[in-house]
DNA sequence: GATTTTTTTAAACAGATGTTTTAAACTATC
DNA sequence: GATAGTTTAAAACATCTGTTTAAAAAAATC
């Protein structure tokens, strides 16, 4: 009875490492330590198996529970800045030191960018669509309500981009800075660089928000928002 | 004679919509209008293949030939800020507008990164290497010689990263906002959202190095960058 | 224009692919 | 412990894969 969850395991890592196209029956079945035909009698065809493997990678539980649930909320009503600090380290632990199957799910993910299975949209708006707004609606209580959408999407961007960054382009960061750990090492300067600057430019945006009135300049908020945290 | 081109071009495309598994040959010639025998004629192996068609794309001049090529380092004399802003304006405008083949490079790139080939560690040191030095280059002359090496991969990352995303990504930018052309009509806004947050970060830590010697705490450089921006 | 070289063609190759079949083994239920 | 239902097993299925062959066509060379 074990032999379903093996398979989904197996195919999970085979799927993410090589691809559908790559991932063969024979691989995955020997992998999961049982006969060819199991996936056909468990799963239906090869189609459907991985639409139960992104089913159960998707629906796993990340760094982004932090703002959906609303039973851990209370967080929120904390430092928003703290908050922000703490999402980007939770993600990148998750995706650097995570399982190997919620590390399967980035790769997977990062696939379904390329080349859009036909399972896509489904998966999108289950699963990940409630994450993208979830932060989203973070960034809108903290950047303000007048903020325009499609610039609110861009801030939302611009914090996933960086953190995705070192998981989805791992190859180019191991690379050029030529070492394997190269991320590891840095885990914490990483995250702190990330968030820090998010941090300085939402500060120096909330600012020039409240200045909306008397015609600000670009970056008129930061001397205000600079001189706020100093007390001044 | 015109076979040889026809067929880099049209595997170009297929490897990168359906990389390097999922493209077959007969597809290849088909669209390449030829025999099938003709690649391995032509290229000895689909292996071959491929590593000419990475050879062919990855030699294609890009927007950080701005920075390489020193017959047109005089831009960089001008002021950086302005350098920048072109910098990530001409890498979007090629990713988004540029030729298919253009394209086809960023999408067989982002492939490369989920399972390099064999040809990945000499596409990396040929091609890519000198770029990512360039730009790392102009970065540590914004932001000073006494930056730590590592920290100065955490701002190319960080820049890179915000640029890829829509590229990488285009899927999840596109279904998250609902719209097929969001890229397309924000581009402009895209660029300088993603520029002017640089710059104000770069700033921010360029007179932030100044006051290196009086124990300067987090972001004390943003009050006399900005000053000194007002004429303060 | 004959000959040599290069290129294209159609057909076939061996091996791998996802899937199906049929029977055996196992498990649960009474 | 016989029976019904579920799961596994080995073998075969048709199809598709990259590659090769050998002959025809085209191009180039003299």
């Amino acid at each position: 009875m074990g032999t379903k969850r093996a398979i989904l395991r197996a195919s999970a890592e085979i799927f993410a490492s090589k691809g559908f196209d790559g991932a063969t029956i024979r691989e995955i079945c020997q992998r999961a330590d049982c006969n060819i035909a199991a996936i056909n009698y468990h799963f239906g065809s090869k189609d459907f198996l991985y639409r139960q493997v992104c089913e159960m990678l998707f629906s796993m539980p990340d760094a982004f529970s932090l703002l959906q649930n609303p039973g851990k909320g209370r967080r929120l009503s904390g430092d928003w800045r703290e908050f922000l600090a703490l999402l980007v380290r939770e993600f990148l632990e998750g995706a650097i030191n995570g399982s190997t199957l919620f590390r399967c799910r980035f790769q997977i993910m990062f696939r379904e960018m390329l080349a859009p299975s036909p399972f896509f949209p489904e998966i999108f708006e289950v699963h990940l669509r409630p994450r993208l707004a979830a932060i989203s609606s973070f960034l809108r209580r903290i950047l303000g309500d007048s903020i325009n959408e499609d610039e609110l999407n861009f801030w939302l961007f611009s914090l996933l981009s960086q953190c995705l960054y070192y998981i989805q382009n791992r190859n180019l960061v191991i690379s050029f800075s030529g070492r394997n750990s190269f991320i590891e090492d840095n885990f914490d300067a990483i995250a702190s660089h990330i968030s820090s600057n998010m941090i300085t430019l939402i500060e120096d945006a909330r600012f020039a928000a409240e200045d909306q009135g008397s015609a600000a300049a670009p970056g008129a908020g930061r001397l205000r928002a600079q001189n706020k945290r100093r007390g001044g």
